[in-house]
DNA sequence: TCTGCATGAAAAA
DNA sequence: TTTTCCTGCAGAG
C-alpha cells in the first residue's frame, strides 16, 4: 500500500501494460466523468511518479496530464483481456486493447496542465527514488530545523515518498531517536538515512511491499511468523525490540502512530 | 458478519 | 488541531 515504493512501481507497471495504446476512460461512479471524458481515445505517452503521486501525460504534446494520488485508501487494479463489470465506487477505468486499470478510493484524481503539474512538485522535496534526486535539499532543509527527526521524515516538502513504515523503520535502523531537533542529528547521520532510504524504497519498488528487517533479525524464536515480521518497530506496540527485547513504544507524532525503541534509539 | 483501524493529506475550524 | 474523504482488511465474535 500507498507509500513512495507503491506509487513507483504502479508508474511502470502503467508504462508497460497502458502506455503507447489509445485508451478508453470512463468513470462509472460519476466523479470523475468529465476527466474521463478528455482522456477518452488519447494516448498514454509516458508515466511518471514523485514521491506519493503519480502522474500520466497524455496526447502528442503530453500536455494532458492525469493525476493520482491514493491518500490512505486509495487502489489501483488491473489486469489483461476484458475487464470485470463495475462493482461499487469505480472513479477512473482505463481500458486499451489488451488491459485495464481501475482506480478506486483516491484523494486525489484530476486532469493537470503541465504548468499545474510543474507546480505541484516544485512543493515535493527530492524523492529517492528519481533519478538525480537533490540529496542536498534534504540534507540542508533537514539541517537547518528545530523538527523533530520524526516530523521531517514524514514532511513530503522535506523527502517525498517517506510514510509512516518507512519513518519508524529508517529511524530505528538509524538508532536514531524520533524526537531529535533535525539540526542537532548531524549531517553524517541524516546522509545516512537518505542512503538507507533509497536503498529501502527500491527493494520496496522490486518486492512490492516493504520489507526493512535483515534477514538474521526476522527469526522469531517462537510462534507463527506475522506480517509484522517484516518489520523491526512499525505496529509492533509492546512487543519485545528485535535486537534489544526492550518493549517498543508508541505515541502519536506528526498525526500518526509513531513507533520506535526507547533503547535503540535513545534521546 | 461486524467493527475499528490503516502505509495520507487537504479542508475546516 | 480536528474532520473528512470513503476502501480494504484483520481480528473479534
Amino acid at each position: 500500500m500507498p507509500e513512495g515504493h507503491t506509487i513507483h512501481r504502479l508508474a511502470r507497471r502503467h508504462q508497460k501494460l497502458l502506455a503507447g495504446a489509445e485508451v478508453r476512460a470512463s468513470s462509472p461512479q460519476g466523479r470523475f466523468a468529465e476527466g474521463a471524458a478528455l482522456i477518452d481515445g488519447a494516448v498514454l505517452r509516458r508515466t511518471d511518479a514523485w514521491g506519493k503521486h503519480l502522474f500520466h501525460h497524455y496526447g502528442e504534446a503530453e500536455d494532458l496530464v492525469l493525476h493520482v494520488h491514493l491518500g490512505l485508501y486509495g487502489k489501483w487494479r488491473d489486469g489483461t483481456g476484458e475487464p470485470p463489470e463495475p462493482k461499487g465506487a469505480l472513479r477512473l477505468r482505463l481500458v486499451t486493447q489488451d488491459h485495464w486499470a481501475d482506480l478506486r478510493g483516491p484523494t486525489a484524481c484530476e486532469l493537470l496542465s503541465p504548468q499545474e503539474v510543474a507546480a505541484r512538485t516544485a512543493r515535493l522535496g527530492p524523492d529517492p527514488l528519481r533519478k538525480g534526486a537533490d540529496v542536498e535539499r534534504f540534507l540542508d532543509r533537514v539541517g537547518r530545523s528545530r523538527a523533530p527527526a520524526g516530523t521531517l521524515l514524514m514532511d513530503q516538502a522535506v523527502i517525498a515518498g517517506v510514510g509512516n513504515v518507512y519513518r519508524a523503520e529508517a529511524l530505528f535502523r538509524a538508532g536514531l531517536s524520533p524526537f531529535a531537533p533535525g539540526r542537532e542529528v548531524g549531517r553524517e547521520t541524516w546522509q545516512a538515512v537518505w542512503d538507507d532510504l533509497s536503498v529501502l524504497l527500491r527493494a520496496g519498488v522490486r518486492a512490492g511491499r516493504i520489507i526493512t528487517t535483515h534477514p538474521e533479525d526476522r527469526r522469531r524464536p517462537a510462534g507463527r511468523p506475522t506480517r509484522a515480521d517484516a518489520h523491526y518497530v512499525y505496529a509492533r506496540t509492546g512487543l519485545p525490540c528485535r535486537r534489544c527485547g526492550t518493549p517498543v513504544q508508541a505515541e502519536v507524532m506528526a498525526a500518526r502512530n509513531l513507533f520506535w525503541c526507547p533503547v535503540c534509539q535513545p534521546g
